[in-house]
DNA sequence: TTCATACTTCGATGATAAACGAAATATTGT
DNA sequence: ACAATATTTCGTTTATCATCGAAGTATGAA
């Protein structure tokens, strides 16, 4: 049976700055690390691991740790909506000119999460990955077939990992918006280093959003047939 | 890049326990003399001004003067609807007497969700209309079919929407207790205006929670086939 | 006018919690 | 094993703000 809900106690939770700041940044649906989540809210990781710690306790936020890093993400939709109607009620009005707005939306479009490639493109590729069966699912990580090795290998990506290093090799991130997973761990960043090498994609000047180039969807489009379809 | 600092400013004033219980009690959609609202908050008068004073300032509330009092009621349906996806994530509340489980069973039977019907009734009506095929489930919103119009419509139902309104038609809003959805937007003010008029529903003292009539019982069995089972 | 009611403003007090430095814990990389 | 990185815990400081008493303004009633 529902009880009563007293909503001052949430409420008071996303009124503090800092932590609408990282719900705000979590609200596209992807995993942050809570260092990421610090300095989207401009304090110290300290300050950040309070309020997560209590985001986390009011049942906002759910924490993924992995390794050294502990990723955080909105709860549920139910969340992400109720910031959403705060949106509409919190009148003027954040975006003042047309440049911050066109950089709204490229954040929406792409973004880098942490070290990989996470956003539309993101779960795009990836399951477009899972279709051409480079991938397959298996737990929480993705394991890459010899197909997938061998194209990733030819592309220059670097596919061997490391027998010493103990950081998961392709771990799945979850993106709440799109409600699917994207490629992370070590094999995610290596990838994404590479197109970055190769100029497919280019962060834009704010440092977290990211562009593909010309280049970039011709290239995806010959190695992967991957075509991106931007509105 | 802070993308919406006015989140936190709207979310902080809902944050407080006095102003949120303001809120909720304004929540029924009346207008409430402030004397009123600081007894509902259990606060002095004078800190009771207070808070309606930052209210006002942010946009939450519209004051209507009357004589030597001052009403005050929630600006806009956008409002209402922030307040009610807040509850959905929000903790439950303890009851500690009879009295506040009563009220709580009867907000959860039916209440108004600021101009439209929620609870059970509100819920069990609208998946009602839905099995009718008078509605249908649409994104995020309803359509009204043309036989739910006629009907309607000969209920005494305004469902014309007027075109220079913003206000979305017949909106899905998620219902904090049934955790399901009801017909909110315009024509969910409408129909549940029009309930008011045929007196098939009446408010309670409370000003929130809603009783069904005799009258109610009998026109929603007999025109939508719709019976209701009190507990 | 005079009194009562409804609300607001001012000022002082007290409680809360946000912030960060310092230090601890845990994991990864060399 | 050792250094670097990521996060958490603790303790202290600081600032904000909710609260109410006292006093002020405005309206209505007698």
């Amino acid at each position: 049976m529902n009880s009563n809900p007293n909503l001052a106690v949430v409420a008071s939770l996303i009124g503090n700055p800092s932590r609408a700041a990282m719900l705000i940044s979590l609200l596209g649906g992807k995993s942050l690390p809570a260092g990421d989540l610090a300095r989207a809210a401009k304090v110290s990781p300290q300050t950040a691991s309070m309020h997560l710690a209590k985001l986390i306790h009011a049942g906002l936020l759910i924490q993924e740790p992995y390794g050294r890093h502990k990723y955080f993400r909105l709860a549920s939709s139910e969340v992400g909506h109720a910031l959403e109607a705060l949106q509409t009620i919190s009148p003027p009005k954040s975006i003042c000119s047309l440049r911050e707005s066109n950089q709204l939306h490229a954040l929406q479009f792409a973004r880098t999460c942490y070290d990989h490639l996470a956003g539309k493109i993101g779960v795009a590729l990836t399951d477009r990955f899972l279709e051409l069966k480079f991938i397959e699912k298996s737990g929480k990580e993705f394991i890459l077939s010899a197909e997938g090795k061998e194209k990733l290998l030819k592309l220059g990506v670097e596919v061997e990992k490391r027998p010493k290093s103990r950081r998961c090799f392709a771990r799945q991130c979850l993106d709440w918006s799109e409600r699917r997973h994207h490629l992370a761990g070590s094999l995610g960043a290596s990838l994404t280093k590479r197109l970055f090498e190769l100029r497919w994609i280019e962060h834009l000047p704010d440092g977290r959003a990211v562009h593909v180039t010309d280049a970039g969807l011709k290239g995806l489009s010959d190695e992967f047939g991957f075509s991106i379809t931007i509105e």
